[in-house]
DNA sequence: CGGAATCCAATTTGATACTG
DNA sequence: CAGTATCAAATTGGATTCCG
């Protein structure tokens, strides 16, 4: 047996791979990219099932989609106004690790749930 | 074509599915997971490559961790103590979408940080 | 309709010192 | 060594009002 590799101490460090991409660990990006997944969405109409979103905050979590290219924002001209969000290539393409681990979680989700359970009881 | 349907209102709610695996959202988890890859490590040693992180927020997050079943802890009674972090079967299951993630973000780095660029010319 | 502006609450993260 | 306790800072999320 070899002896277990000591943790190099920038083993984290700036490009190195392993950190999440930028924006999925926030409240609501995951949720917005399934609601782009079939096609544009316009503002109001995101926020029927992100319920309590407040104005405030979609727009920017829609920004910082967009700065990351994963989101295109297309405003007509038209009155009333009219703007549409879409999926880009690469939001795309996001999709396909995020199936594996919505996957996983549905998978999993019953263990989970019973592990916590039995370290509430433990407490 | 077929007109695109609209989102219904209850498209996240409870067990949807859809939800992100409940703590890999935060700062340290995914790292974490990274770390424990190669076999149990011990507290001090974790800190090596999460520099920065204080010993309250690593003893905060190893328990959440712990509670969803994806790390166990053992102390043995020594002295000096010694306690040993190593992930379950559970997390070790964690490591594949994390894996797809990880490729996912390495693939289309540089392309994101383009997009970033591009965007930061347009303010 | 699609936000922007303002203010505020909640949550997360961190610095520091101390202990069995 | 492996934490706990306390306090402070930062980040995030939200409520509300207003506007072209």
């Amino acid at each position: 047996m070899s002896r277990i590799e000591p943790l190099s101490a920038d083993m984290f460090d700036a490009d190195c791979g392993h950190r999440m991409p930028f924006r999925v660990g926030d409240k609501w990006s995951a949720m917005l990219l399934r609601c782009l997944e079939a096609g544009p969405r316009r503002f109001t109409e995101l926020k029927v099932p992100l319920h309590r979103v407040s104005p405030k905050v979609l727009t920017e979590t829609l920004r910082a989609m967009e700065r990351d290219g994963w989101v295109s924002r297309t405003a007509y001209d038209e009155n009333p106004p009219r703007v549409e969000y879409a999926l880009t290539a690469l939001g795309r393409a996001l999709l396909d690790p995020m199936d594996h681990l919505c996957a996983w979680t549905r998978a999993h989700r019953a263990e989970i749930l019973g592990v916590r359970e039995e370290y509430a009881q433990g407490e």
